[in-house]
DNA sequence: GCACTCCTGACCAAGAAGGTCAGGAAAGTC
DNA sequence: GACTTTCCTGACCTTCTTGGTCAGGAGTGC
């Protein structure tokens, strides 16, 4: 249940993308890498998978770099995750509806199913437009609003 | 944003041993074992840690094994992912309240945040008694019966 | 004393996480 | 056409995690 570096490095670099998108010309691989403080190197990497899964466009050479396939307010951020991640939520690698449970975990089943669509209400509700702009969702301010939210167990 | 064999295992063991309370003798690890069909080795080392956390008892010899050290309304499953795969939705193995973005990332932390607080709303509030009996609170209820909730993405 | 069951540490193979390195292939510039 | 720039790609690397197994020790009850 943890967010992985690729995922979070993913995001802000997209979210980077989205910033630059009306100046109407490509982002630098470096650019991106400096305003993060991602290794570069490693964020090429992350990018290719991006542009594998049809979220953003590149081209090389001088005036080349990277930019969004797609109008920011149409990219949310679960997008973003499979795509380095893979599917979220998954049990033992296998989609919670997919697992058989007996004895009396049955219900088990239904919690993580539950699991997955609260992760689901966040994160396929957030837009790289919302996170630029910082007007997040309701079930985002919502939920964060809360002093709790904002302390660890 | 996956769940572990060992959490799933750890939940699984921990409701046969909510279901067993009523007996008033302790469950062997074996039947344990056999009831959700998990590793008898394995399993014994996630007990230990369950039992290195407070949340089970045991006792050796004949006549030994394990039990809840807690009645089951007061022990949720957050509590057992917890004790075996540590914080829940940490970011690059650190809190999400304790990451500094830059940039047009800024926000992000507050959709981790998030993401954590949409994470503690289901497995906080679901108790081994909740899961045993089946009846389980609205929040996942309610999550659970969109049709949505049951496919993959 | 003996059987039973938990307790503990060591070990292990495979994969993921988080990168780095080296070179190739387009695109633009002169 | 040469050269620079920037992305593209695969190979490689180290460390940690996952999902276990193995062997033996230590309480407990009869």
């Amino acid at each position: 249940m943890r967010v992985s570096a690729k995922a979070d490095y993913a995001v802000r670099a997209a979210a980077e993308l989205a910033a630059a998108q009306s100046e109407e010309a490509p982002v630098k691989g470096e650019r991106l890498a400096e305003a993060q403080d991602i290794p570069l190197q490693f964020l090429e990497h992350i990018l290719l998978e991006l542009k594998h899964h049809g979220i953003v466009r590149a081209r090389r050479g001088a005036k080349g770099g990277y930019w969004l396939a797609r109008p920011a307010d149409e990219v949310t951020v679960a997008e973003i995750v499979r795509a380095v991640e893979g599917p979220i939520a998954h049990v033992q690698s296998t989609p919670p509806e997919a697992i058989e449970y007996r004895g009396h975990s049955e219900h088990l089943q239904e919690v993580w199913i539950a699991v997955r669509a609260s992760l689901r209400t966040v994160l396929e509700e957030v837009t790289l437009a919302d996170l630029v702009s910082g007007e997040l969702p309701s079930v985002v301010t919502d939920l964060a609003s809360s002093k709790d939210a904002w302390v660890a167990r």
